[in-house]
DNA sequence: ATTGAAACTGTATAAATAGTCGGGTATAAT
DNA sequence: ATTATACCCGACTATTTATACAGTTTCAAT
């Protein structure tokens, strides 16, 4: 395998990488021209041509915007991949709709597909304090169908997210949500309602540390 | 804002979504037409309108595969975003080059990118399993420069990647590579070998657990 | 000095692709 | 009955985009 690329070649490798991180999609030729500020087509379609026989990119010919990152050009470009982070804007409160705070990169799509559903989420707001769930940490969620009293659970409220115990029981209230502060009051269950995963790890700026 | 969208508009989102997600950029209006199985444009520019209208994709007028599904898309999709899990092929001894084994979504340009250096690996292999880490485990590694003795990292020995303790002693072998398995040997620190990141973290099926 | 590779210029062309025009049908609400 | 909306047809046009052709320049290696 040549890893050896020249500058101009891994100048355009980042303009794509780039491109799509920003955009959304890959660039045409016409584009990742005038990002390397040249004036002909031809020398775009001459360097992605090295980056292709190097491995580094996947062309579709003919098609537009055809462009994708192999995993050996992300090696290159020497980024790793981040971790996409959710965001509660005010999880004090049930908050507003789950935000997305994150970025995810685009990777080629001849890697397997990978069977899971963790993600993270920032949380603000001080209703799980008593939990170990402060005001910022990001805690790792796995998705459910299925729960246990005492968990601690993503609840879906109505377009609301929220972060709090669920607790069912045989006695009045029966089913609901608990936050862990004195300060704040119960959720009862309602249909709108929905557990979307279990908080399995909290996160701080110091370390990760299980919840319980 | 307007949820109820209809049949047909949500397959034409989810053909959107499984494009992205198995090609790796979006589909053209005539790839959208076939998978809609209608004979003409104009059915697909009127769907992509709605999804358009009821904030779900954005669109980039004249670009070609311009397409772009918005949060509020994702939502409707109802996908969680997935944590992307890297492998190591074989991580008993020091192994090939990392390869990508999960999926990402593509996910909207107009987020605020996240700062963030932490993924997952998958581990294969018995060499370090007096330190919690066992074949198939997933291991969390946050990104570093700096390492202190001790510290269980991520090595890119040569092209070749793998997890083991990093030692840093002041009489021979002075700087070295640890397994923690009786059965392996140590690794020599040479020239070519780069420290990636810190072991964070160890999940297996059941939980997961912090490293020490 | 000569060769070869990398990067580039400028022009031209064919293919891919988005979008338009002018309709039609079915269904549900008014 | 009328209106509105969702979805569709088929042919067409304009734009976007990839790609080819025929050369030049620069620079390092032989």
């Amino acid at each position: 395998m040549n890893l050896s690329i020249t500058t101009r070649q891994k100048e355009l490798l980042e303009i794509i990488y780039e491109y799509i991180k920003n955009i959304g999609y890959p660039p045409t030729f016409g584009e990742m021209r005038e990002k390397l500020n040249v004036s002909s087509n031809q020398s775009v379609v001459d360097l992605i041509k090295k980056l292709k026989n190097a491995g580094l990119i996947k062309k579709n010919e003919t098609a537009a915007r055809g462009l994708i990152i192999l995993p050996l050009g992300y090696e290159i470009l020497d980024v790793l991949p981040l971790i996409p982070i959710l965001g509660i804007t005010k999880a004090g409160m049930p908050a507003e709709m789950i935000e997305i705070t994150g970025e995810w990169q685009t990777l080629s799509p001849d890697v397997e597909q990978l069977q899971s559903d963790i993600f993270l989420l920032r949380v603000s707001g001080n209703s799980m304090i008593n939990a170990n769930i402060n005001d910022g940490d990001v805690v790792m969620v796995q998705g459910k169908k299925e729960f246990v009293s005492g968990e601690i659970v993503l609840a879906d409220n109505g377009g609301e997210a929220t972060i709090k115990r669920f607790m069912s029981d045989d006695k009045p209230p029966y089913v609901y949500l608990k936050p862990e502060n004195p300060n704040y009051q119960n959720i009862l269950f309602t249909d709108e309602m929905r557990l979307k995963g279990k908080v399995i790890s909290v996160f701080n700026k110091d370390q990760w540390k299980s919840v319980k």
